[in-house]
DNA sequence: TGAAAGTCGTACTCATCCATACGAGTTATG
DNA sequence: CATAACTCGTATGGATGAGTACGACTTTCA
Protein backbone atom coordinates (compact mmCIF):
# COMPACT_ATOMS: atom_id res chain seq x y z
CA UNK A 1 0.00 0.00 0.00
CA UNK A 2 3.23 2.48 -0.14
CA UNK A 3 2.58 5.04 -3.21
CA UNK A 4 4.36 2.59 -5.89
CA UNK A 5 5.64 4.92 -9.27
CA UNK A 6 4.59 3.07 -12.47
CA UNK A 7 7.19 5.66 -13.87
CA UNK A 8 10.18 5.50 -11.59
CA UNK A 9 13.05 7.78 -13.13
CA UNK A 10 11.84 11.01 -13.60
CA UNK A 11 14.26 13.98 -14.63
CA UNK A 12 14.19 16.79 -11.52
CA UNK A 13 13.11 19.39 -13.61
CA UNK A 14 10.16 17.14 -14.87
CA UNK A 15 9.41 17.00 -11.17
CA UNK A 16 9.43 20.37 -10.86
CA UNK A 17 7.01 21.16 -13.61
CA UNK A 18 4.68 18.75 -12.58
CA UNK A 19 4.31 20.37 -9.24
CA UNK A 20 4.02 24.08 -10.93
CA UNK A 21 1.10 22.61 -13.07
CA UNK A 22 -0.94 20.86 -9.77
CA UNK A 23 -0.29 24.07 -7.73
CA UNK A 24 -1.34 25.80 -10.64
CA UNK A 25 -4.59 23.51 -11.52
CA UNK A 26 -5.59 24.00 -7.85
CA UNK A 27 -5.47 27.54 -7.78
CA UNK A 28 -6.87 28.18 -11.08
CA UNK A 29 -9.70 25.87 -10.47
CA UNK A 30 -10.43 27.39 -7.18
CA UNK A 31 -11.33 30.44 -8.78
CA UNK A 32 -12.78 29.06 -12.00
CA UNK A 33 -14.05 25.58 -12.15
CA UNK A 34 -14.01 25.79 -16.32
CA UNK A 35 -10.98 27.31 -16.50
CA UNK A 36 -9.07 26.19 -19.64
CA UNK A 37 -6.34 23.73 -19.60
CA UNK A 38 -4.06 26.48 -21.43
CA UNK A 39 -5.34 29.05 -18.59
CA UNK A 40 -3.68 26.29 -16.22
CA UNK A 41 -0.62 25.97 -18.00
CA UNK A 42 -0.04 30.19 -18.36
CA UNK A 43 -0.94 30.00 -14.19
CA UNK A 44 2.16 27.55 -13.97
CA UNK A 45 4.59 29.36 -16.08
CA UNK A 46 5.06 26.50 -18.45
CA UNK A 47 4.03 25.73 -22.16
CA UNK A 48 0.53 24.00 -23.00
CA UNK A 49 3.05 21.67 -24.59
CA UNK A 50 4.60 20.40 -21.18
CA UNK A 51 1.44 20.38 -19.57
CA UNK A 52 0.40 17.46 -21.80
CA UNK A 53 3.38 15.89 -21.61
CA UNK A 54 2.33 14.93 -17.70
CA UNK A 55 -1.61 15.05 -18.11
CA UNK A 56 -3.25 13.29 -21.29
CA UNK A 57 -6.54 14.90 -20.85
CA UNK A 58 -8.00 17.29 -18.59
CA UNK A 59 -10.30 15.22 -16.45
CA UNK A 60 -6.80 13.71 -15.40
CA UNK A 61 -5.34 17.20 -14.54
CA UNK A 62 -8.21 18.21 -12.94
CA UNK A 63 -8.23 14.41 -10.89
CA UNK A 64 -4.73 15.14 -10.20
CA UNK A 65 -5.59 18.57 -8.39
CA UNK A 66 -8.13 17.07 -6.52
CA UNK A 67 -6.03 14.39 -5.21
CA UNK A 68 -3.51 16.82 -4.10
CA UNK A 69 -5.71 18.78 -1.89
CA UNK A 70 -7.20 15.52 -0.55
CA UNK A 71 -3.38 14.88 -0.02
CA UNK A 72 -2.87 17.81 1.93
CA UNK A 73 -6.29 17.35 3.75
CA UNK A 74 -5.19 14.13 5.29
CA UNK A 75 -1.83 15.42 5.99
CA UNK A 76 -3.52 18.53 7.99
CA UNK A 77 -5.20 16.19 10.05
CA UNK A 78 -2.24 13.78 11.37
CA UNK A 79 -2.55 14.37 14.92
CA UNK A 80 -5.22 15.77 15.45
CA UNK A 81 -7.04 15.09 18.07
CA UNK A 82 -10.35 13.53 17.09
CA UNK A 83 -11.30 11.94 20.19
CA UNK A 84 -13.06 13.04 23.61
CA UNK A 85 -15.82 15.32 23.22
CA UNK A 86 -17.66 15.74 20.07
CA UNK A 87 -18.40 19.09 20.08
CA UNK A 88 -14.95 20.19 20.78
CA UNK A 89 -13.65 17.54 18.79
CA UNK A 90 -15.41 19.50 15.53
CA UNK A 91 -14.67 22.61 16.64
CA UNK A 92 -10.97 21.62 16.16
CA UNK A 93 -12.17 20.01 13.33
CA UNK A 94 -13.58 22.78 11.87
CA UNK A 95 -10.72 25.46 12.82
CA UNK A 96 -7.88 23.28 11.29
CA UNK A 97 -9.60 21.88 7.96
CA UNK A 98 -11.98 25.02 6.93
CA UNK A 99 -9.40 27.02 4.67
CA UNK A 100 -8.36 24.21 2.67
CA UNK A 101 -12.01 23.31 2.27
CA UNK A 102 -12.63 26.41 1.27
CA UNK A 103 -10.37 26.99 -1.55
CA UNK A 104 -10.95 23.48 -2.57
CA UNK A 105 -14.81 24.08 -3.04
CA UNK A 106 -14.66 25.14 -6.44
CA UNK A 107 -12.16 22.33 -7.28
CA UNK A 108 -14.58 19.69 -5.90
CA UNK A 109 -17.26 21.24 -8.63
CA UNK A 110 -14.64 20.97 -11.27
CA UNK A 111 -13.91 17.48 -10.72
CA UNK A 112 -17.83 16.68 -10.68
CA UNK A 113 -18.13 17.78 -13.63
CA UNK A 114 -15.51 15.60 -15.35
CA UNK A 115 -15.02 12.32 -12.80
CA UNK A 116 -17.29 9.32 -13.09
CA UNK A 117 -19.39 9.88 -9.82
CA UNK A 118 -17.81 6.31 -8.84
CA UNK A 119 -14.41 7.36 -9.04
CA UNK A 120 -14.88 10.90 -7.48
CA UNK A 121 -16.58 9.19 -4.40
CA UNK A 122 -13.82 6.89 -4.02
CA UNK A 123 -11.52 9.89 -3.52
CA UNK A 124 -13.63 11.36 -1.49
CA UNK A 125 -14.93 8.93 0.73
CA UNK A 126 -12.31 9.45 3.66
CA UNK A 127 -12.68 13.07 4.55
CA UNK A 128 -16.77 12.42 3.86
CA UNK A 129 -16.55 9.29 6.35
CA UNK A 130 -13.98 11.28 9.18
CA UNK A 131 -17.26 13.79 9.43
CA UNK A 132 -20.02 11.18 9.63
CA UNK A 133 -17.65 9.20 12.56
CA UNK A 134 -17.33 12.27 14.52
CA UNK A 135 -21.19 13.13 14.11
CA UNK A 136 -22.31 10.07 14.96
CA UNK A 137 -20.24 9.90 18.09
CA UNK A 138 -21.70 13.21 19.06
CA UNK A 139 -24.91 11.58 18.71
CA UNK A 140 -24.15 8.65 20.98
CA UNK A 141 -22.83 11.26 23.66
CA UNK A 142 -26.10 13.08 23.59
CA UNK A 143 -24.50 16.42 22.24
CA UNK A 144 -25.59 16.40 18.52
CA UNK A 145 -29.27 15.91 17.40
CA UNK A 146 -30.76 12.68 16.73
CA UNK A 147 -33.93 14.21 15.18
CA UNK A 148 -32.58 14.57 10.89
CA UNK A 149 -31.10 12.13 8.63
CA UNK A 150 -27.26 11.56 9.23
CA UNK A 151 -26.43 11.81 5.62
CA UNK A 152 -28.34 14.96 5.87
CA UNK A 153 -26.33 16.89 9.02
CA UNK A 154 -23.11 15.38 7.02
CA UNK A 155 -23.92 17.40 3.90
CA UNK A 156 -25.85 20.51 5.50
CA UNK A 157 -22.52 20.86 7.06
CA UNK A 158 -21.06 20.65 3.73
CA UNK A 159 -22.95 23.03 2.62
CA UNK A 160 -22.28 25.86 5.18
CA UNK A 161 -18.24 25.58 4.61
CA UNK A 162 -18.87 25.97 0.71
CA UNK A 163 -21.09 28.83 1.30
CA UNK A 164 -19.12 30.43 3.81
CA UNK A 165 -15.99 30.04 0.99
CA UNK A 166 -18.35 31.56 -1.56
CA UNK A 167 -19.36 34.79 1.10
CA UNK A 168 -15.14 34.94 1.85
CA UNK A 169 -14.44 34.69 -1.52
CA UNK A 170 -17.25 37.27 -2.97
CA UNK A 171 -15.71 39.72 0.03
CA UNK A 172 -19.25 39.59 2.17
CA UNK A 173 -17.53 38.13 4.73
CA UNK A 174 -14.12 39.46 6.20
CA UNK A 175 -11.34 36.22 6.62
CA UNK A 176 -10.72 36.47 9.98
CA UNK A 177 -14.45 36.33 10.82
CA UNK A 178 -15.29 33.75 8.75
CA UNK A 179 -13.39 30.69 10.86
CA UNK A 180 -15.56 31.48 14.28
CA UNK A 181 -18.69 32.50 12.04
CA UNK A 182 -18.62 28.77 10.59
CA UNK A 183 -18.01 27.32 13.94
CA UNK A 184 -20.64 28.97 15.43
CA UNK A 185 -23.08 27.76 12.53
CA UNK A 186 -22.24 24.82 12.29
CA UNK A 187 -22.97 23.93 16.28
CA UNK A 188 -26.19 25.52 16.08
CA UNK A 189 -27.19 23.05 13.22
CA UNK A 190 -25.80 19.41 15.18
CA UNK A 191 -27.04 20.82 18.55
CA UNK A 192 -29.40 18.52 20.28
CA UNK A 193 -32.28 20.61 20.79
CA UNK A 194 -32.46 21.46 24.49
CA UNK A 195 -36.06 21.38 24.93
CA UNK A 196 -37.18 23.71 28.06
CA UNK A 197 -37.40 21.76 31.21
CA UNK A 198 -36.25 18.71 29.60
CA UNK A 199 -32.51 18.67 29.23
CA UNK A 200 -31.45 16.02 27.29
CA UNK A 201 -30.08 12.81 29.09
CA UNK A 202 -28.26 14.33 32.08
CA UNK A 203 -24.89 12.59 33.12
CA UNK A 204 -23.68 12.05 29.55
CA UNK A 205 -22.35 15.85 29.22
CA UNK A 206 -19.38 15.79 31.98
CA UNK B 1 -44.68 50.42 -12.90
CA UNK B 2 -47.36 49.02 -14.55
CA UNK B 3 -45.93 45.58 -17.12
CA UNK B 4 -45.66 48.14 -20.22
CA UNK B 5 -45.39 46.13 -23.45
CA UNK B 6 -42.58 47.52 -25.92
CA UNK B 7 -44.56 44.97 -28.32
CA UNK B 8 -48.06 45.20 -27.89
CA UNK B 9 -48.61 43.38 -31.15
CA UNK B 10 -48.22 39.84 -30.99
CA UNK B 11 -50.43 37.13 -32.29
CA UNK B 12 -51.93 34.20 -30.07
CA UNK B 13 -49.26 31.23 -31.23
CA UNK B 14 -46.40 33.55 -30.62
CA UNK B 15 -47.50 34.37 -27.34
CA UNK B 16 -48.13 30.03 -26.83
CA UNK B 17 -44.52 29.76 -28.28
CA UNK B 18 -43.07 32.18 -25.91
CA UNK B 19 -44.61 30.91 -22.82
CA UNK B 20 -43.35 27.10 -23.62
CA UNK B 21 -40.06 28.32 -24.40
CA UNK B 22 -39.77 30.16 -20.89
CA UNK B 23 -41.36 27.29 -19.36
CA UNK B 24 -38.94 24.93 -20.96
CA UNK B 25 -36.03 27.24 -20.20
CA UNK B 26 -37.15 27.35 -16.24
CA UNK B 27 -37.17 23.18 -16.75
CA UNK B 28 -34.31 22.77 -18.64
CA UNK B 29 -31.78 25.42 -16.83
CA UNK B 30 -32.83 23.76 -13.58
CA UNK B 31 -31.52 20.27 -13.95
CA UNK B 32 -28.65 21.41 -16.53
CA UNK B 33 -26.99 25.26 -15.81
CA UNK B 34 -25.39 25.14 -18.81
CA UNK B 35 -27.92 23.66 -21.07
CA UNK B 36 -27.62 24.11 -24.84
CA UNK B 37 -30.20 26.57 -26.36
CA UNK B 38 -31.32 23.54 -28.93
CA UNK B 39 -31.31 21.69 -25.70
CA UNK B 40 -34.74 23.93 -24.55
CA UNK B 41 -35.99 25.00 -27.65
CA UNK B 42 -36.25 20.61 -28.32
CA UNK B 43 -37.94 20.38 -25.02
CA UNK B 44 -40.03 23.14 -25.80
CA UNK B 45 -41.01 20.95 -28.73
CA UNK B 46 -40.18 24.69 -30.93
CA UNK B 47 -37.66 24.97 -33.74
CA UNK B 48 -34.35 26.52 -32.46
CA UNK B 49 -35.37 29.52 -35.29
CA UNK B 50 -38.48 30.06 -33.13
CA UNK B 51 -36.79 30.05 -30.05
CA UNK B 52 -34.26 32.93 -31.33
CA UNK B 53 -36.50 34.66 -33.26
CA UNK B 54 -38.30 35.55 -29.57
CA UNK B 55 -34.91 35.88 -27.53
CA UNK B 56 -32.34 37.51 -29.64
CA UNK B 57 -29.49 35.68 -26.97
CA UNK B 58 -28.88 32.49 -24.70
CA UNK B 59 -28.27 35.06 -21.68
CA UNK B 60 -31.71 36.75 -22.42
CA UNK B 61 -33.36 33.82 -22.69
CA UNK B 62 -31.88 33.21 -18.98
CA UNK B 63 -32.79 36.16 -17.82
CA UNK B 64 -36.49 35.69 -18.92
CA UNK B 65 -36.39 32.29 -17.40
CA UNK B 66 -35.20 33.99 -14.22
CA UNK B 67 -37.60 36.62 -14.28
CA UNK B 68 -40.54 34.08 -14.85
CA UNK B 69 -39.38 32.02 -11.50
CA UNK B 70 -38.84 34.83 -9.59
CA UNK B 71 -42.86 36.02 -10.70
CA UNK B 72 -43.98 32.97 -9.91
CA UNK B 73 -41.96 33.60 -6.01
CA UNK B 74 -44.07 37.16 -5.75
CA UNK B 75 -47.71 35.26 -6.75
CA UNK B 76 -46.83 33.28 -4.14
CA UNK B 77 -46.25 35.30 -1.43
CA UNK B 78 -49.12 37.54 -2.34
CA UNK B 79 -51.66 36.94 0.94
CA UNK B 80 -48.83 35.39 3.07
CA UNK B 81 -48.45 36.70 6.47
CA UNK B 82 -45.08 37.42 7.18
CA UNK B 83 -46.23 39.53 10.55
CA UNK B 84 -46.73 38.16 13.88
CA UNK B 85 -44.18 35.70 15.40
CA UNK B 86 -41.08 36.09 13.51
CA UNK B 87 -40.35 32.13 13.79
CA UNK B 88 -43.74 31.46 13.02
CA UNK B 89 -43.56 33.61 9.94
CA UNK B 90 -40.59 31.87 8.68
CA UNK B 91 -41.70 28.64 9.07
CA UNK B 92 -44.86 30.02 6.98
CA UNK B 93 -42.27 31.57 4.41
CA UNK B 94 -39.91 28.46 4.19
CA UNK B 95 -43.03 26.31 3.66
CA UNK B 96 -44.43 27.77 0.97
CA UNK B 97 -41.08 28.86 -0.58
CA UNK B 98 -39.50 26.03 -0.54
CA UNK B 99 -40.29 24.10 -3.30
CA UNK B 100 -39.77 27.06 -5.65
CA UNK B 101 -36.71 28.09 -4.31
CA UNK B 102 -34.97 24.41 -4.83
CA UNK B 103 -36.13 24.00 -8.62
CA UNK B 104 -34.93 27.51 -9.12
CA UNK B 105 -31.25 27.38 -8.14
CA UNK B 106 -29.41 25.70 -10.47
CA UNK B 107 -31.16 28.61 -12.42
CA UNK B 108 -29.73 30.87 -10.67
CA UNK B 109 -26.44 29.68 -11.20
CA UNK B 110 -26.97 29.53 -14.83
CA UNK B 111 -28.10 33.14 -14.29
CA UNK B 112 -24.62 33.81 -12.62
CA UNK B 113 -22.49 33.05 -15.12
CA UNK B 114 -24.33 35.21 -17.90
CA UNK B 115 -25.79 37.74 -16.65
CA UNK B 116 -23.68 40.91 -14.65
CA UNK B 117 -23.94 41.29 -11.02
CA UNK B 118 -25.51 43.93 -11.00
CA UNK B 119 -28.57 42.89 -12.91
CA UNK B 120 -28.92 39.89 -11.05
CA UNK B 121 -28.88 41.98 -7.49
CA UNK B 122 -31.27 44.13 -9.43
CA UNK B 123 -33.92 41.14 -10.26
CA UNK B 124 -33.25 39.20 -7.26
CA UNK B 125 -33.53 41.62 -4.41
CA UNK B 126 -36.84 41.64 -3.22
CA UNK B 127 -36.25 38.41 -2.38
CA UNK B 128 -33.14 38.80 -0.72
CA UNK B 129 -34.64 41.77 0.98
CA UNK B 130 -37.64 40.14 2.25
CA UNK B 131 -35.62 37.29 4.02
CA UNK B 132 -33.32 40.49 5.80
CA UNK B 133 -36.27 42.02 6.79
CA UNK B 134 -37.78 38.88 8.13
CA UNK B 135 -34.77 38.17 9.82
CA UNK B 136 -34.06 41.60 11.69
CA UNK B 137 -37.88 41.66 12.92
CA UNK B 138 -37.17 38.26 14.60
CA UNK B 139 -33.85 39.93 15.61
CA UNK B 140 -35.30 42.43 17.61
CA UNK B 141 -38.12 40.35 19.21
CA UNK B 142 -35.09 38.51 20.70
CA UNK B 143 -35.82 34.84 18.82
CA UNK B 144 -32.95 35.27 16.13
CA UNK B 145 -29.42 35.07 17.01
CA UNK B 146 -28.07 38.36 16.95
CA UNK B 147 -24.06 37.55 17.18
CA UNK B 148 -23.52 36.83 13.59
CA UNK B 149 -23.50 39.15 10.62
CA UNK B 150 -26.79 39.95 8.98
CA UNK B 151 -25.58 39.00 5.61
CA UNK B 152 -24.52 35.35 7.08
CA UNK B 153 -27.75 34.57 8.19
CA UNK B 154 -29.34 35.31 5.17
CA UNK B 155 -27.17 33.70 3.04
CA UNK B 156 -26.85 30.79 5.60
CA UNK B 157 -30.26 30.21 5.00
CA UNK B 158 -30.02 30.25 1.39
CA UNK B 159 -27.40 27.46 1.43
CA UNK B 160 -29.06 25.22 3.06
CA UNK B 161 -32.59 25.94 0.96
CA UNK B 162 -30.42 25.48 -2.40
CA UNK B 163 -28.39 22.75 -0.42
CA UNK B 164 -31.69 20.67 0.44
CA UNK B 165 -33.06 21.27 -3.24
CA UNK B 166 -29.52 19.53 -4.26
CA UNK B 167 -30.21 16.71 -1.89
CA UNK B 168 -33.65 16.47 -2.77
CA UNK B 169 -32.58 16.09 -6.39
CA UNK B 170 -30.14 13.44 -5.91
CA UNK B 171 -32.36 11.00 -4.38
CA UNK B 172 -30.62 11.43 -1.28
CA UNK B 173 -33.48 13.11 0.37
CA UNK B 174 -37.22 12.26 0.09
CA UNK B 175 -39.18 14.87 -1.25
CA UNK B 176 -41.95 14.57 1.36
CA UNK B 177 -39.20 14.81 4.34
CA UNK B 178 -37.02 17.98 2.54
CA UNK B 179 -39.90 20.50 4.06
CA UNK B 180 -39.70 19.69 7.54
CA UNK B 181 -35.76 19.08 7.41
CA UNK B 182 -35.06 22.51 5.83
CA UNK B 183 -37.46 24.36 8.41
CA UNK B 184 -36.00 22.42 11.49
CA UNK B 185 -32.56 23.00 9.90
CA UNK B 186 -32.83 27.10 9.30
CA UNK B 187 -34.68 27.17 12.84
CA UNK B 188 -31.31 25.95 14.59
CA UNK B 189 -29.49 28.51 12.21
CA UNK B 190 -31.21 31.50 13.37
CA UNK B 191 -32.59 30.75 17.04
CA UNK B 192 -31.02 32.64 19.61
CA UNK B 193 -29.00 30.14 21.62
CA UNK B 194 -30.70 30.37 24.80
CA UNK B 195 -28.01 30.16 27.19
CA UNK B 196 -29.03 28.29 30.28
CA UNK B 197 -30.09 29.91 33.47
CA UNK B 198 -30.44 33.00 31.03
CA UNK B 199 -33.78 32.75 29.19
CA UNK B 200 -33.40 35.54 26.63
CA UNK B 201 -35.69 38.39 26.85
CA UNK B 202 -38.76 37.38 29.14
CA UNK B 203 -41.68 37.89 27.93
CA UNK B 204 -41.41 37.84 24.29
CA UNK B 205 -42.75 34.13 23.39
CA UNK B 206 -46.32 34.27 24.11
C1' DT C 1 -59.42 35.13 -47.98
C1' DG C 2 -55.24 37.38 -48.41
C1' DA C 3 -51.44 39.74 -46.36
C1' DA C 4 -48.81 39.87 -42.22
C1' DA C 5 -46.91 37.26 -38.66
C1' DG C 6 -44.96 33.28 -37.13
C1' DT C 7 -42.69 28.57 -37.67
C1' DC C 8 -38.75 25.94 -38.63
C1' DG C 9 -35.28 23.17 -41.38
C1' DT C 10 -30.77 23.48 -43.60
C1' DA C 11 -26.66 25.44 -44.04
C1' DC C 12 -23.40 28.61 -42.87
C1' DT C 13 -19.86 31.64 -40.07
C1' DC C 14 -17.39 32.36 -36.03
C1' DA C 15 -15.29 31.44 -31.77
C1' DT C 16 -13.53 28.40 -28.25
C1' DC C 17 -11.33 24.60 -26.50
C1' DC C 18 -9.46 19.84 -26.27
C1' DA C 19 -6.03 17.02 -28.15
C1' DT C 20 -2.25 15.56 -31.47
C1' DA C 21 1.80 16.09 -34.59
C1' DC C 22 6.15 17.76 -35.59
C1' DG C 23 10.42 19.51 -34.69
C1' DA C 24 13.86 22.58 -32.99
C1' DG C 25 15.97 24.04 -28.88
C1' DT C 26 17.35 23.34 -23.82
C1' DT C 27 18.63 20.90 -19.58
C1' DA C 28 19.74 17.22 -16.59
C1' DT C 29 22.61 13.45 -15.55
C1' DG C 30 25.36 8.98 -16.08
C1' DC D 1 30.02 15.67 -22.89
C1' DA D 2 26.94 13.01 -25.16
C1' DT D 3 22.50 11.29 -24.98
C1' DA D 4 18.12 10.84 -23.28
C1' DA D 5 14.67 13.52 -21.12
C1' DC D 6 12.33 17.54 -21.14
C1' DT D 7 10.46 22.11 -22.87
C1' DC D 8 7.55 24.57 -25.80
C1' DG D 9 6.07 27.19 -30.11
C1' DT D 10 3.35 26.60 -34.24
C1' DA D 11 0.24 24.30 -36.84
C1' DT D 12 -3.55 21.18 -37.39
C1' DG D 13 -7.79 18.37 -36.59
C1' DG D 14 -12.13 17.80 -34.60
C1' DA D 15 -15.93 18.79 -31.60
C1' DT D 16 -19.28 21.86 -29.77
C1' DG D 17 -22.21 25.63 -29.37
C1' DA D 18 -23.72 30.58 -30.29
C1' DG D 19 -25.76 33.32 -33.62
C1' DT D 20 -27.10 34.61 -38.80
C1' DA D 21 -29.00 33.98 -43.51
C1' DC D 22 -32.33 32.35 -46.37
C1' DG D 23 -36.44 30.59 -47.88
C1' DA D 24 -40.44 27.60 -47.97
C1' DC D 25 -44.35 26.49 -45.35
C1' DT D 26 -48.30 27.35 -42.02
C1' DT D 27 -51.30 30.00 -38.96
C1' DT D 28 -53.60 33.99 -37.38
C1' DC D 29 -56.74 37.61 -37.79
C1' DA D 30 -58.62 41.82 -39.80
Amino acid sequence: MVSADPRPRRRADAERSIARIVSAARETLSRDPSATVDDIAKTAGVGRMTLYGHFRTRPELVEAALVDALHDGERMLTGLDLGGDAQMAMNRLLASSWLLVAESAALLTAAQGVLTPGRLRELHNAAADRMEQLIRRGQRQGVFRTDLPLTWLVNAVHYILNGAAEETRLGRLDPADSPGIVIATVQAILAAPAVDGLPQQPGTNT
